[in-house]
RNA sequence: GGUCAUAUAGCUCAGCGGUAGAGCACUACGUUGACAUCGUAGGGGUCACAGGUUCGAUCCCUGUUGUGACCACCA
């Protein structure tokens, strides 16, 4: 028992973090401060994907949310964090398609509720996982107030807002043309899409004009579409194709022929000057389509096969639009048609999670009128009730939400959100809560749910995140902690959950959803390469704890948080970190072995003298100093002076000191210092600070002692500050090359400039 | 094509209208009461380039170049 409160002599995480970790849970709950103000502090969590395990960019994230939370409950301050999990519609569906196909199953081969199944069953393991890597990270939230995107509560949520958004008119089904993943065969939306340049090829081909035997070139990138043209269009200044205009030409392989129109659109510095317009499966052309009234015409499927009628020439029926566009080439070559082609660099839209080339689609999809939303959360911003830090990224926003277009919502997946619509035999779409109001709503017709229509058709996951913000939490929190304080989170999510969130919460809570944005950095290799799997440069943040600690981790992460600069993060970055808190570790040590005491308050210590005055103004400012970098969210500034306190001031000189002067109030003073610097530094490395504290004081209270009261010296202080100058510059004599014992001896006694007190410690030098 | 960043020591990055800073790396010395996962000292920078404002610019302004990201384009 008496030998349990002797600091070991080597620091090791791993005897104590999960241990502190374990005894603290309770202590992560929120708890209503009596005598308190209506102050709060609160943070969504970001859910993670259950989709696997974290990645470094997660703990990035969760040690910055973590700092603020244990910083502010620290204080008293009534703080909640929501924590969570994301059902990720898409991204989950796939991976656990690849799980099953592992185990040798075929997911097609699983019937829709089978499938469903499986992946509750692939979500638990993923979620048993996150929460045990957010722990090991000491993520310091109330565990049990978790929500999980598909959870029974928040779909009820989820639902309740669609058909509330759909009677107010702002969800509506419509044709459209979407962006369409072929291999995943669902409509995405804008974002989702990554546009990558590449060399590509296109096409000169020569249409016939009717009742004349000339031609009009055309060029394209996408032959196999021009069975779906509907026009050429070309600019009406255009000298080069004047005398065809009013004239039709024929699409070849076929005998339809469309009109040559003029349209801005046709830019004559563009391909040959005159463009296909095929509305059905290019968006510029989709307009040109509606402003001269043009019909659509759809030429593949939803698997990306050349469509089986008649509007397709029958050798290439059936065939998947590669191998169509091959067999297409062919024939025109052979027909003469093809004029030329040129090699040239586009950029080409793939699909995020699928990795395959989209296609413009008309389909029947549900929309969210973004734009009506749009302007409330833009005036948020405009009028700094939403704040963004740094706040350049204000501008990503507004860049943004400016241009805000219909927000397609629905997706051909399984595995999501089910969309609350029913169809009587008539076609009519009723949208209601339940089945059994649609049926009341139907009058006994037999309606038919959305889903059964077309196999399956689910909300795309980022409406339900959209929701996060007030749909997690009971009433009760929400009068407590919403609006939410901060926001943690990246750039990449600005436009997928920050503005949607802002415009979803304006719309159903009348009011923002959090106050500040914190806009972390990416987190990249050591040379800056963005980390991938396909890379192999992840580095696995368990790995990194198990070797170096979770705290190591979580400092190097908060000294690499420079705003506005990503972090190129290299594995020694975290030896540094423990070595650091080494350092720390073995302060404690000797401190401990000088028989110091540790639980003395300031009042009870006598601060005169200089350099006891001088160490508390360091302090003071220390702590004044985090303050500040709290509200500014300058995490990497709190690293810093972590070190500046501790090593520069603390044990470089303080520790010195009383080794020389060896009198017990400061050494007291000593054990107050450090100890107060521990609490400081809680929030931060939050293991290491309270298993020390509770070692050498016994005390589980991390709150730091309010210094407002204490007036400092300022004469003291500079008196040190001279006297650390000028051990400095005696030393760099005692150490410069040529200098002689006789200068060195010279320069340690010419001591007239110093104070009669700080004498004793001429040593030093 | 548009927008936003960014350029400081060998590396990773702070910083400020008035002698240029830290960590790592490097060099020398050091195990004198915690700490070699350490200490002490040292070398090392025309603060990208060119103009302008200013008594004075690494810092503010303009331009150039390099780098990065985002948006648009996808005939």
């Amino acid at each position: 028992m008496e030998n349990s409160n002797i600091i070991s002599p080597r620091y090791d995480p791993k005897l104590f973090e999960k241990q502190i970790y374990e005894k603290s849970l309770n202590t992560f709950l929120p708890t209503k401060n009596d005598n308190s103000s209506n102050r709060y502090f609160s943070i969504l969590m970001p859910p993670p994907n259950v989709t696997g395990s974290l990645h470094l960019g997660h703990a990035l994230t969760y040690t910055l949310q973590d700092i603020l939370i244990r910083y502010h409950r620290q204080r008293g301050i009534d703080t909640f964090w929501q924590p969570g999990l994301d059902h990720a519609g898409i991204a989950t569906q796939l991976v656990v398609e690849k799980w099953l196909e592992k185990q040798g199953i075929k997911a097609s081969a699983l019937n829709y509720n089978e499938f469903i199944s499986k992946v509750w069953e692939w979500k638990d393991s993923s979620a048993t996982n996150i929460v045990t890597q957010q722990k090991a990270l000491g993520c310091s939230a109330p565990w049990k107030y978790s929500r999980f995107t598909m959870d029974e509560g928040f779909s009820k949520s989820v639902v309740d807002a669609f058909v509330q958004l759909y009677k107010d008119g702002l969800i509506y089904k419509a044709k459209r043309l979407v962006n369409w993943d072929t291999k995943l065969e669902t409509a995405i939306s804008d974002l989702e899409i990554k546009n990558i340049e590449e060399q590509g090829t296109l096409w000169y081909i020569n249409y016939k004009i009717s009742n004349s035997n000339e031609f009009i070139t055309v060029a394209t990138t996408r032959p196999e579409t021009m069975f779906g043209d509907v026009a050429l269009a070309v600019n009406k200044d255009d000298e080069r194709f004047k005398q065809f205009i009013g004239k039709f030409a024929t699409i070849p392989c076929t005998d339809r022929k469309i009109p040559i129109i003029t349209d801005e659109h046709a830019d004559m510095s563009k391909g040959s000057g005159c463009v296909k317009i095929t509305p059905a499966h290019d968006f510029n052309d989709f307009e040109v389509g509606k402003r001269h009234g043009l019909s659509t015409i759809s030429i593949l499927d939803k698997h990306g096969h050349m469509l089986n009628n008649e509007m397709v020439p029958e050798f290439l029926r059936g065939l998947y639009l590669k191998k169509a566009r091959k067999i297409l080439l062919e024939k025109l070559t052979e027909d003469g048609l093809l004029v030329k082609n040129d090699i040239i660099t586009h950029s080409v839209p793939y699909g995020d999670r699928s990795g395959t080339v989209t296609e413009p689609m008309i389909t029947e999809q549900w929309f969210l009128d973004a734009p009506a939303l749009a302007g409330k959360a833009i005036e948020a911003v405009e009028s700094g009730q939403v704040k963004f830090y740094p706040d350049k990224w204000k501008n990503t926003f507004f860049d943004w939400m400016r241009n805000i277009q219909p927000w397609c919502i629905s997706r051909q997946i399984k595995w999501g959100h089910r969309i609350p619509a029913w169809y009587t035999p008539s076609g009519e779409i009723i949208v209601e809560k339940t089945e059994e109001d649609a049926i009341q709503k139907a009058k006994n017709l037999n309606i038919v749910p959305d889903d059964l229509r077309r196999e399956t058709d689910v909300l795309d996951t980022w409406f339900s995140s959209g929701l996060w913000s007030f749909a997690t939490m009971s009433e009760d929190f929400i009068k407590r902690y919403f609006p939410t304080t901060t926001l943690v989170t990246g750039f990449d999510i600005i436009f997928f959950w920050v503005s949607r969130m802002m415009m979803l919460s304006l719309y159903f809570m009348k009011d923002i959803p959090f106050k500040d944005v914190y806009i972390h950095a990416l987190v990249r290799d050591d040379k800056g390469q963005k980390m991938s799997k396909s890379k192999g440069n992840v580095i696995d943040p368990m790995e990194l704890m198990e070797e170096f600690g979770a705290d190591a981790l979580r400092y190097t992460l908060t000294f690499l948080s420079v705003p506005g600069r990503d972090i190129k993060f290299g594995k020694d970055n975290v030896k540094i970190s423990r070595n650091f808190i080494t350092k720390i570790w073995n302060a404690g040590r000797f401190l401990q072995t000088q028989g110091v005491k540790f639980n003395i308050p300031l009042d009870q210590l006598d601060f005169n003298g200089k350099i006891n005055q001088w160490i508390l103004s360091k302090l003071i400012a220390f702590k004044n100093g985090v303050d500040n970098d709290i509200k500014e969210y300058r995490f990497d500034y709190i690293a810093h002076r972590m070190q500046v306190f501790l090593r520069d001031q603390f044990c470089d000189f303080f520790i010195e000191a009383i080794k020389i002067q060896n009198e017990e109030n400061t050494k007291n003073i000593a054990g107050f210092m450090y100890k107060e610097f521990l609490k400081i530094s809680n929030p931060v490395i939050p293991f290491v600070t309270q298993h020390l504290v509770e070692l050498l004081s016994g005390d589980t209270d991390l709150k730091p002692t309010d210094f407002s009261a204490i007036l400092i010296n300022d004469a003291d202080v500079k008196d040190v500050d001279d006297l650390v100058t000028w051990i400095h510059e005696v030393r760099g004599i005692k150490h410069a090359e040529g200098s002689t014992s006789e200068q060195y001896i010279n320069a340690k006694n010419n001591t007239d400039s110093l104070n009669q007190d700080l004498k004793t410690l001429f040593v030093l030098a």
